[in-house]
DNA sequence: GGGATGCTTCGCTCATGATCGAACTATGAG
DNA sequence: CTCATAGTTCGATCATGAGCGAAGCATCCC
């Protein structure tokens, strides 16, 4: 059928595997190099290349060049919007294939999504709140912080609900990308990943790694247990 | 790269044109039948039941047999929200194809999207009550009654807010998939449907057609002018 | 039971598009 | 200016999968 509607157009151009992974990996940063993602999807500079044009005629890309280097981003949140809702569907998939998500073991560990913490830490310590009752299921599916949760978050972090806003909710789940659980998001998320940063637990390796310091990995094992590598 | 994100399977699943067609199609009313579903897409049987077995094989569609028939529906509100977020993300594109949606024309006139209406009468009617003030914009992107559509919903639909219920919001705006504007959904969406069946201004005329009556013609012409054919 | 209808499976065709080698252009660094 | 690197374009290859004719099975109706 060749006047098929728009939505098969836009799926199409996701459902090419090396596109897939590229556009993943722009959801999680603000901007990769086209030599960047061509590396991440184990492509040739040529094919990202051709692939690149394609998504920027659609609109999901935006490429702006800066001397030599070309940088992509995501051209929307609708974008991110499909990506996600295409991710949860996947995730209810029977048999889940290999971990999706960044190649590189840095960026699966820790990293920034937006405003908050992504990655294998993110998610242990979102397990944690969930455990402790710091957070709590709520009516629309999301989360709500608890009354344990908020001393908690005082406690162990110096966030204090007063200065989260009046944004609602003030907790909820974004699905992480490389570990396929959900991690935490919203003002929260925000601030606790303001708060890591501010307390010396995490610093930035690079624009989009986020490395764990020495005292992060005592504090954040002290609090969750084990080990976090 | 032969190990691909999850997300690549299923959008290639909805980026072939007949398949997203069959989609579309289920994601407005509850059960197809296959060779339904084929006529829609314009493919012979054998074609739309080797896509079938696909959709079925990856969990996006459940069919069951009855007798002769297959009944095809979504097989979970995850993939409706994937379809929708694409739709989302299409209606962004700078050159929309034709129109999507259901090619029957009493299908795209009147039907009932889930359990509120949709087509052009519903989007007419939206674009009326957003124009009369009666809907505003709300901060997280939706919509809340105002008070004078609290009074013309009363007056006109012989809807109350207080047999609305609690639930939040209200009303919110649905893309219309044969429109590619938004009609009301939400509490208020759903009492409007049905204050339509009850004052006989539409009718069901088969499972997922919904026809105006002659007297729903005249009243819905007279509270927003024109003709509705 | 016979014929009609709904649907599935098999085998084959062929259009599509991802991919990469080669060549080229643009930019940056020394 | 030279060389290295980033990225684009062109042309050719080939794997993939949509599509349908034919055949077969299941169900329904007279």
């Amino acid at each position: 059928m060749r006047d098929g509607p728009d939505i098969a157009e836009i799926a199409s151009l996701i459902g090419d595997p090396a596109r897939a992974q590229m556009l993943m990996a722009l959801a999680d940063a603000r901007a990769w190099t086209a030599g960047e993602l061509a590396r991440e999807a184990s492509i040739t500079a040529q094919t990202a290349s051709a692939h690149l044009a394609k998504l920027e005629a659609a609109g999901l890309v935006r490429i702006e060049a800066q001397g030599r280097h070309r940088y992509v981003s995501l051209a929307s949140a609708s974008v991110s919007d499909a990506l996600e809702a295409l991710l949860r569907l996947a995730a209810d998939q029977p048999k889940p294939k290999r971990k999706p998500g960044p190649r590189d073991p840095a960026l699966r560990h820790a990293r920034s999504c937006y405003n908050h913490l992504a990655g294998e830490v993110a998610v242990r310590l979102t397990d944690h709140f969930l455990a402790r009752g710091w957070l709590k299921g709520s009516r629309e599916g999301g989360w709500h912080l608890s009354q344990a949760g908020a001393k908690g978050f005082a406690d162990a972090f110096g966030i204090t609900v007063d200065e989260l806003g009046s944004r609602k909710p003030l907790a909820r789940p974004c699905l992480d990308w490389s570990e396929r659980r959900p991690h935490l998001a919203g003002p929260l998320g925000s601030a606790l990943l303001e708060s890591l940063f501010e307390h010396g637990w995490v610093r930035r390796a690079d624009g989009r790694t986020v490395t764990l310091t020495k005292r992060g990995e005592e504090r954040i094992a002290a609090l969750v247990g084990g080990s976090t590598r």
